[in-house]
DNA sequence: CTGATTTGCGGAAACGTTTCCGAAACTGTA
DNA sequence: TACAGTTTCGGAAACGTTTCCGCAAATCAG
């Protein structure tokens, strides 16, 4: 399949096809003034040896290489996976390579993986990492262009695509209202997280959209846990308020908000109607019922991001700041009405 | 910090340092007979441009691109991020970088995958995937080393580096002993997977090392799910069978084991000891109690696989067959003993 | 001070590809 | 047959690095 003799070059070919080195190239990337029969010719004997173009000396040549480097600042995760998924799509169309490098949050390594990277001259390079916050801008001045992908650039000079998290919020309140509830509390992570307070706005804007207020006033914050969302569901059952929907800002709190209600003897979806965050499928099919919840879109976000980058390598201007894109609705029993 | 002035070559730091380029060579890397004001000339001038050295032209000289090419057959999931991570590790150290490639399952990708690869002349390849079964050998005679980690090559002649899940029955099994339970069933997934059949043998061979047979005399077969989990324990409840320990074949089971359990009003540990497969946090650390589970190591095994790699490339014969890496039992309160 | 030996460095070739320029061969016309 | 114009291909240079060989300068012994 693969032929065994290492090292078939240019010149081995020409020797067989009985021509220049030259006009191997040439007829193998159909440039140049060559007779039909001499293309074939050379078709025929670089198919014999196997022939494969060692693409470092193309690369040394052309001044591209075809890769580009990935540099995820956090270890891969469930949130970078499909990022790298749908990178990979929109690269592979373009015949370009990844090279994976993680920094584990660690500067010094980061730095070294930097310092490789253009040492191995990629073509270009997309940030990514887990999504909270933002974090320090790789600087300016680089000699190949930089993408930021889940994670926001500190530079407003530099471009961030991310995803919306107020939009979804939206999405899943808007939901919830579709489906004829009224009374929505909203449970959620730490305040001091972007992420949060994006889903909390976004919870806002719905629900003043339709004129109701929020259950409690203000929403519950706590972790990022099933455990969390347990004890959240319990607090609001035990507070005596009314509440027919629960908007929770991850799949894990909203999957421990529906055990918690279960245990309280309250029928999800037809008593009180539940949403999600992430689409995470290990939470959303375990759940009881299984979450209707908001899909943040990760893989087509890095489908966009290496887009842009790609852009950027052929020379276009992709301006800068933050692209946001929109998330999904992706509706399950844990909001189905009868 | 990284100057943007673009592609500093050894000739300018000649020039910057007035000696000639194969001096500057030497004296970066330390080779050639040099005087010791020479070498520092060279070496400041070197640090004033920022001169990176071009790895192309390294690797085209050299025949070595201290790069190695990752397939991955399924789409990267959370088995190959451990295994990446380690991989990174044996790699980082010697100075490699992965190029990754995932071929989901399409054979055709995968071949384009492969032929790039050699294009861009690796160094040597890390096969994984799925760690379902075996998959079909890349075949012989590359021109350069190849190692299956957490998959299995359907031929001998390949490096297999696998997990070894009769041992992580075993290990889950006497720990059941050891906490005093005598009466064991085994809840696991589908027979026709390998790695059902091997923790199957695990935990009979560990069983009949103490002299007690399974409850119910077999394993109740059925998906890798927190709902085959949950039912099984019902089923198990119901059948009116005596037990004290249960051995789930993958977290997601043990923690609907759990679940069924408690809802069963079985008390999890006191009554029954639970144990899982793949110390996989989310699920883990959600389950009630938090799961004493086996840990596949696959971190170790990915860091092995490139070390076996690794000597490959320097020449080393590495052998064939299967290697398998032992696993590690963690415990948390599902087995807790007052 | 001369000749032999060592030390230090420059020059050129090589890796494998692509591109540019020019030369040879071929075609057509007078 | 001679000449201009085209077609087709070969040769050489270039990318940036490393290595090998050899030459010049410096050192040493006598």
């Amino acid at each position: 399949m693969f032929p065994s003799r290492k090292n078939v070059t240019v010149a081995d070919v020409a020797a067989l096809a009985g021509v220049s080195a030259g006009t191997v190239s040439k007829a193998l990337n159909g440039r140049g003034e060559l007779r039909q029969a001499t293309r074939d010719k050379v078709l025929a004997a670089a198919a014999e040896l196997g022939f494969q173009p060692n693409l470092l000396a193309r690369g040394l040549l052309s001044g591209r290489t075809y890769l580009v480097g990935v540099l995820t600042t956090d270890s891969i995760g469930r949130f970078t996976i499909p990022l790298l998924t749908g990178a990979e799509d929109a690269l592979g169309a373009g015949q370009m390579s990844m090279l994976l490098c993680e920094s584990r949050g660690d500067p010094i390594r980061e730095q070294h993986y930097l310092r490789v990277l253009l040492a191995r001259r990629v073509d270009g390079i997309i940030v990514t990492g887990r999504s909270s916050d933002m974090r320090p801008s790789l600087g300016q001045g680089f000699p190949v262009p930089v993408v930021y992908a889940l994670v926001q650039s500190d530079d407003e000079r530099d471009l961030s695509i991310l995803h919306d998290d107020e939009n979804g919020a939206e999405l899943a309140v808007r939901h919830l209202l579709a489906t004829g509830r009224r009374r929505i509390a909203h449970i959620t992570g730490p305040l001091r997280h972007v992420a949060t307070q994006h889903r909390l706005a976004g919870t806002l804007s719905a629900l003043s959209e339709a004129g109701v207020s929020m259950v409690g006033g203000a929403p519950l914050t706590g972790e990022w846990s099933e455990a969390w969302g347990r004890e959240a569901a319990l607090r609001l059952v035990r507070s005596g308020e009314q509440f027919d929907g629960v908007f929770g800002a991850s799949d894990q709190i909203a999957r421990g908000v529906t055990d918690g209600l279960r245990e309280s003897g309250i029928d999800v979806p037809r008593q009180v109607g539940v949403v999600g965050v992430d689409n995470w499928d290990v939470i959303v099919e375990a759940s009881r019922p299984p979450l209707t919840t908001v899909d943040l879109q990760l893989s087509e976000l890095g489908h966009i991001a290496a887009t842009r980058l790609l852009s950027a390598i052929e020379g276009v201007d992709i301006g800068s700041g933050i692209e946001r894109v929109p998330c999904r609705l992706v509706v399950r029993q844990s909001t189905a009405t009868d």
